[in-house]
DNA sequence: TATATGTTTCAGAAAATATTGAAACTTTAA
DNA sequence: TTAAAGTTTCAATATTTTCTGAAACATATA
């Protein structure tokens, strides 16, 4: 294995707990982007050297995030794992999966705050509150459900877009 | 306080975590959310059964975050502290922060990646993952660079748009 | 200057999370 | 069947993260 993939892994390994997952689900996520080839779960095991109880957790963990699926070999019972599609359809799964459990939660507890609450409570913060984040979780969502090309448009579309509106920004303050 | 906002804070609580920050953090932040005055540690202290040094340091990492500032009253010592701006511009704050915690250490460790590799690596996999991240990190910049006016009307335009390209997403498959 | 009233820091304790590894389980094939 | 070759589970352990509370620090006032 080469040096700079080391490096990408112990990254990766580090910054999983800022993505949402561990310390290992991250190495091995790098790993398996790394490789051209599908990869064992020993492999792993020895590779990252963590034992294997763990890799099998941390595969779990990535399938149940659709990132990772399993192929086998003709002849050859072992389980082999590798990504599944291209880098922008797994950064469309990371951003699918992060809506529903960083958005998704929120918005029900306060939907539900607004339901619930006697007439006469004063809700304007709850409300506000739950007007951003259904218009970030509206954007967020349409944006993902778009084709991974179209996607790949608008955010490169988006500075040419948004040059014009702080143009806008900057007159309505003069 | 009501009960509806004892449910707001647990939930902060226990959504800090996937949000980027600690529970107290989270309730922290749920607490002056809703308080429609500032408030002394003290008190955040007793209302979240919490001792005052974790207030101290929570409300650190909020101010931090520039989420959070301390006010002071007119013949009183104490620090008050309250949320900064509206909402929207909360939420730009944390976008913003998380783009830098969660984007930026990948982006600069790829760009070296590239960089220092020998001539002779291949390097598809890391150059596919540097575009990916550079556009996505690109365009959440842009947009968080907007008013938060402007912000909001993106947000809200972005169903029509996305409709757009669905339609032709959905043409190019037939 | 001394004291009163406040905030912050940080070492140690507690709690939460991640990891190991052996046992249980599954599947294939002799 | 039964053994072989694999995967998964989960109780025990290790590690990391968070929280406490007393001490250090800061500042205003008598």
């Amino acid at each position: 294995m080469e040096n700079y993939q080391q490096d990408i892994i112990s990254h990766f390994g580090e910054m999983g707990s800022r993505w949402g997952f561990n310390r290992t689900v991250g190495q091995v996520m790098a790993r398996l982007l790394l490789a051209n080839e599908a990869l064992a779960a020993n492999t792993l095991a020895d590779e990252l050297m963590i034992s294997r109880g763990n890799v099998s957790m941390a595969i779990k963990e990535l399938q149940s995030w659709q990132l990772v699926n399993t192929v086998h070999k003709p002849g050859d019972r072992k389980d082999y794992y590798q990504v599944s599609g291209n880098v922008t359809s797994l950064a469309i799964k990371v951003m699918e999966q992060r809506r529903k459990r960083e958005l998704e939660p929120t918005l029900s507890l306060l939907r539900n705050t607004v339901l619930q609450a006697p007439k006469e409570t004063n809700l304007s913060v709850v409300n506000e509150l739950l007007t951003a984040l259904e218009s970030l979780n509206t954007a967020v969502d349409e944006l993902l459900s778009l084709s991974p090309e179209s996607l790949q448009l608008v955010l490169k579309a988006a500075p040419s877009l948004t040059k014009v509106l702080a143009l806008k920004d900057k007159w309505l303050k003069e």
